[in-house]
DNA sequence: CCCGCGTCCTGCGGGC
DNA sequence: TGCCCGCAGGACGCGG
């Protein structure tokens, strides 16, 4: 369910509650959600110090002692939760990190698509994902350049093309949808037809986008809440995504609902027009 | 190389 | 009520 947000969300929760613990033991539940065979993953972690934890994209870099990272996706529904020794262990829990100070770090994961990595810290680009991942949607990282250079490269639906991880890092489906309907773009729009004002515009709300959802601790849909069991504010937010059939906070047409590259999306068909060869 | 599609999983809500 | 189907904030790997 993550994007950018909520991982950083977890990212700076899971720093305040673990960054500095060790760990005594790992068990591994369920062996597919782990990169090595379950007991090596297992072994390798024992009496490692979780140093801190780093981000990029949608992706956690828990850093250990003796310059191992777990690289951690958590994809659709994954989450960390501490408990106390002892609490009863739900039917989603897949990963225990026993620290040594009796509390437990859980992962948990009612879907099962999350996976961790355990890598030697420097080689995180083994992690098929990481090898590819394009830049942060920041100031400095995503550059008007940047942009128009992999825009006008590309015949695809801007939709699809903002949830490719490799040309932009963190936006998922949620995001994706709001960022078209502030920059007032079709998602249908081929990216080498949006103008460079367009590009701009779509630029600048990406990057102020992801810092206000970041501001408000990310979006909670279902019942998703942090490690430290805050439950994020931004859906109050939305102006698009989930209000198919509601009127438009700009013009008052009801928002329509299609399936673009099997994902649901959400945009304004008065607003968000399809335009030709950039005509903005 | 690019693109679209199936796949990995479980739970929930809508419709019949 | 019960069942079946489609859908869910993600991304990889495959084949065309």
């Amino acid at each position: 369910m993550p994007e950018l947000p909520e991982v950083e969300t977890v990212r700076r929760g899971l720093t305040e509650l673990v960054a500095g613990s060790q760990i005594r033991s790992v068990d591994v539940l369920y062996a597919k959600m782990v990169n090595l065979p379950k007991v090596a993953f297992e072994k390798a972690l024992k009496n490692k110090t979780i140093e801190k934890i780093d981000r990029r994209g949608k992706y956690l870099l828990i850093r250990l002692s003796d310059d191992l990272t777990i690289v951690s996706h958590l994809r659709m529904e994954g989450k960390y939760d501490v408990e106390p020794e002892g609490a009863p262990i739900g039917k989603h829990t897949h990963v225990i990190f026993h620290l040594t100070d009796g509390r437990q770090l859980r992962y948990n994961d009612t879907r099962k698509f999350g996976r961790m990595n355990l890598v030697n810290t420097g080689e995180e680009l083994s992690v098929a994902g990481l090898k590819t991942i394009g830049p942060e949607p920041t100031e400095q990282d995503l550059t008007v350049d940047y942009m128009e250079t992999i825009f006008g490269k590309s015949k695809k639906m801007v939709k699809p093309f903002l949830l490719d991880q490799s040309k932009i890092a963190g936006l998922g489906n949620i995001y994706a949808d709001e960022v078209l309907w502030l920059s007032k773009i079709h998602p249908e729009q081929p990216v080498n037809s949006i103008s460079l004002a367009g590009i701009k515009r779509l630029r600048k709300n990406i990057i102020a986008e992801i810092q206000k959802a970041i501001a408000g601790h990310g979006t909670t849909v279902h019942s998703y809440s942090t490690a430290s069991g805050e439950a994020g504010n931004f859906q109050n937010q939305l102006n698009v995504y989930g209000r198919e059939g509601e009127p438009c906070l700009r013009c008052g047409t009801p928002i329509v609902k299609i399936k673009l590259a099997q994902r649901g999306t959400h945009f304004c068909p008065k607003c968000q027009v399809v335009h030709g060869v950039n005509n903005d």
